[in-house]
DNA sequence: TAATTCGCTAGACCGA
DNA sequence: TCGGTCTAGCGAA
């Protein structure tokens, strides 16, 4: 028996007759694997008579060619339910016993539930054993057999917790199709870590950092040799889970090489995840950026036009970054032509992927601690998996059996049934100065654990709790019990919010810092999930009850802000789900706010609470495009150091060419700035002139869109959707998720005519009437109109304005 | 087997 | 050629 401090850095399970846990560890000499075979899969039953008659009868038969290896009667509660009741755990060998008896074992008539039947077996382990992936443990295994004894979680301070980490990336060559791995051959490899860069080429090429190889064999050998050499913790790629892993091992096995870069030796194996691919390094954990960044992008942590290694090199880390496309691949390879360019693009490649991992590993790290899942599937997982996976935790360990995933006809009906959402306050249009902006902090979050809103507690039988605690739909949370759902929010609220106090003591940039941080990061994540979830028709815990009750007491509590603001003498300008915008009048003072703000404070139940987020001296609220209705969702805000607020403008978004944007964002500017319209008039008519000229570059002009289904199955081709079928129809490899930049040319008869892809048009290749009245103008219009000009002002100008806007 | 609803706008599409 | 309707995308919260 060996004991000894081990990182717990993956976990999988061995296939076949028996499903066997195996566990990947980093310890002070080196890294071993052992195995659990103390834990088998299981799913639970109820029945309809006496349980042990149940068990006696299950024992005998088959079910679908599967016998139970062991049946246990055990107490356990139903979700929901108020007593514990006797159940039984099926045991069997293998994972794929459970799959194939189940349903037949769920038919027998003295069946009356089947419970927890389809969770995943490592991700079931985790929960039972209580284990956090790449934390650190104190382990006690047998050396013979490799199989772990005892396990115990101990704190880390420790220089095992620095993780050895490498990216790579594949160029790879295809004459005038997208690249097959059955005959297209790697060209080029990248490989990145803390301490070094390469390429390997089969070709010479005059940078330091290349290495020539003989041939394609020896640049897979060479690329697999530093992986293994290196001993990675973790392998970092940008979409290796869909291209170069998979295109590297088939590569490998053309040629009959072992792609066997797995700690256990093993190649590397694809799953099917959503409709793509996930590849899995065992005990090597794969970390994909590019599905690393799109949770980001989901979860709002980053903003992202495109999702290539270009923008994405600009957009994070302001780092501009050539993109070569394979066409131009191909023409370099077969000519020799630059192929030094070539290796510092592949170069990048890598350099940038191990960038973004390093940059946020830290919060997927503590994301996966959180919710007890493997560094592999945190970062491949969404926000209803991970508030799942939390909620099974919480489950586990008070003995509840969670609810099963609903049927796809009932998913169907819960979709169809909406609800209502957050308040939205129609503003004032028009130009307001001194303005203060309050929100409610954690707003979802803090109504649910105030109000006890969950499943379990919605509409008890207690007539005080329905007096006491009835939602605005009529609906009511017990007050005697504390919910699970709320019990388990309250608690990662709770330890944010010391977290965040702690934060302010520490040193920015330690790395006690950078962990803290990144903790109280996933918190906030998973925190702002549960609301959505609630309301998600595939959710195990779904009630439609709790998410409209939510909403409810959220409308309810930003209308009663802006009544109360009223009456203390506020003006009230405008107000969303969370958030009142007052313009403070003459005869009152900042301070003023404050006072009210706690006076509100004072009246909220629970953890809810009303803060001020700033103020701004001046903004800007403007009507609808079609009618002079207010537009909601759309404003900008000046504070007292000129820093502009600007929401839900075109500014904002990506749909729309950069010179509309910037020009936008000037026009407001001029206005909440200089408080000059007659300046923001001077800019558009510059910017038209320079539009007419022909002179505008191309950059400026490019909109972004996204093909967000097949692309055939369009009802309606707009310009981005035609742009890319023309693109297509040349060879490039566009497809559902592709952002499009394209531009609106002057060839062509509707606008989807002259769109084309930006990197096709040449510069000066531009529809200039198009950018003048459906970009440029739209974007400013309703700002300069509200001070009385309109659009002939913009294009001849010399028109009399009245000042509507300052009243 | 990708958390929710609310809101604005562009441009295709279609029929008069 | 027009005006109304519908599809589609993106952002706010």
């Amino acid at each position: 028996m060996k004991k000894t401090k081990a990182l717990l850095l993956d976990v999988d399970y061995l296939k076949g007759k028996q499903s066997i846990i195996r566990l990947f560890f980093k310890t002070p000499s080196g890294k071993i694997i052992l195995s659990d075979p103390s834990f088998e899969p299981y799913f639970y039953i109820t029945v309809n008579c006496a349980p042990e008659d149940a068990v006696k009868k299950l024992l005998e038969s088959e079910f679908n060619g599967v016998r139970i290896k062991r049946a246990e009667i055990v107490e356990k509660t139903l979700f929901g339910e108020e007593k514990a009741v006797k159940a039984i755990k099926l045991i069997f060998n293998s994972t794929k016993e459970v799959k194939d008896s189940r349903e037949e074992i769920r038919e027998q008539e003295f069946v009356t539930h089947k419970r927890e039947y389809d969770i995943p077996f490592v991700k079931r382990y985790l929960i039972d054993r209580d284990l956090e992936p790449l934390a650190m443990y104190e382990i006690e295994y047998d050396e013979k057999t490799l199989e772990l004894k005892g396990i115990k979680k101990i704190e880390s301070s420790n220089e095992l917790a620095k993780l050895k980490i490498g990216s790579f990336d594949i160029e790879t060559y295809s004459r005038g199709r997208f690249s097959d791995p059955k005959k297209d051959p790697i060209i080029m490899a990248s490989y990145v870590d803390d301490e070094e860069k390469v390429v390997l080429c089969t070709k010479e090429i005059k940078v330091p950092y290349a290495i020539k190889v003989k041939d394609e064999k020896e640049l897979i050998e060479a690329l697999i040799r530093k992986i293994k050499e290196k001993d990675l913790d973790l392998l970092v790629t940008y979409n290796g889970d869909n291209f170069d892993l998979p295109y590297l091992k088939e590569r490998a096995s053309q040629l009959k090489l072992k792609c066997d870069i797995g700690l256990d030796g093993s190649e590397p194996s694809s799953v099917k995840k959503a409709r793509e691919l996930a590849t899995k390094v065992h005990g090597r954990p794969h970390v994909d950026a590019y599905q690393l960044l799109r949770m980001l992008v989901r979860f709002g942590v980053v903003n992202l036009v495109k999702m290539d290694l270009e923008s994405v090199s600009a957009a994070l880390f302001n780092e501009p970054k050539e993109k070569i496309y394979a066409e131009e691949i191909n023409d370099m390879w077969d000519n020799n032509r630059e192929l030094e360019r070539l290796a510092e693009y592949n170069m990048l490649d890598s350099a940038v992927a191990y960038r973004i991992a390093m940059t946020y590993l830290a919060l997927f790290i503590e994301l996966g601690k959180l919710v007890h899942y493997t560094i592999f599937d945190v970062t491949r997982s969404s926000s209803s998996q991970l508030v799942e996976a939390l909620l099974m935790i919480e489950a586990y360990r008070e003995n509840i059996l969670v609810p099963n995933k609903p049927s796809d006809a009932e998913v169907k009906m819960r979709v169809m049934q909406s609800y209502q959402g957050g308040f939205v306050y129609e503003p004032v249009p028009g130009l307001h100065e001194n303005i203060a902006v309050l929100d409610f902090t954690s707003l979802h979050p803090t109504i649910i654990i105030s109000h006890n809103v969950s499943p379990d507690t919605l509409n008890c039988n207690h007539e005080d709790c329905k007096a006491k605690n009835s939602s605005p739909l009529k609906n009511w949370f017990c007050t005697k019990k504390r919910g699970f759902v709320p019990k388990v929010i309250e608690r990662l609220f709770k330890e944010r919010v010391a977290i965040k106090r702690s934060l302010k003591s520490m040193q920015k940039g330690s790395q006690q810092y950078i962990l803290a941080d990144a903790r109280q990061h996933s918190l906030k994540i998973i925190l702002n999930s549960f609301y959505g979830t609630l309301g998600y028709a595939r959710f195990r815990w779904y009630s439609r009850e709790c998410a409209s009750s939510i909403t409810a007491w959220s409308r309810e509590y930003v209308q009663m802000v802006a009544e109360e603001a009223k009456k203390a003498g506020f003006i009230v300008i405008y107000g969303d789900t969370d958030s009142t915008l007052l313009k403070i009048p003459e005869n009152k003072k900042r301070e003023d706010v404050l006072q009210f703000v706690e006076s509100i404070n004072a009246k909220l139940p629970g953890v809810m609470n009303l803060e001020l987020e700033g103020f701004y001296k001046r903004g800007i609220f403007v009507t609808k495009k079609a009618s002079e209705q207010a537009a909601k969702k759309k404003y900008a805000l000046i504070d007292d150091n000129n820093n502009l607020k600007i929401v839900g403008f075109e500014y904002v978004r990506r749909d729309w060419a950069g010179i509309a944007k910037q020009t936008q964002r000037l026009v407001i500017e001029a206005i909440l700035k200089d408080g000059s319209p007659e300046k923001a008039v001077d800019i558009v008519k510059q910017k038209i002139k320079e539009l007419r000229s022909g002179k505008t570059k191309k950059e400026e002009l490019i909109i972004h869109s996204q093909i967000k289904k097949d692309i055939n199955a369009y009802e309606s081709i707009g310009p981005h959707v035609a742009a890319a079928k023309k693109a297509i129809a040349k060879g490039r490899d566009l497809g559902e998720r592709s952002v499009i930049g394209f531009i609106i040319t002057k060839c062509g008869k509707s606008i989807s005519d002259k769109a084309q892809l930006a990197e096709y048009v040449s510069e000066g290749n531009y529809d200039a009437e198009y950018y003048i009245k459906n970009q440029l103008i739209p974007a400013v219009i309703k700002i300069i109109g509200e001070f009385g000009y309109d659009e002939d002002d913009l294009i001849e100008g010399g028109k009399q304005a009245n000042l509507k806007a300052f009243s």
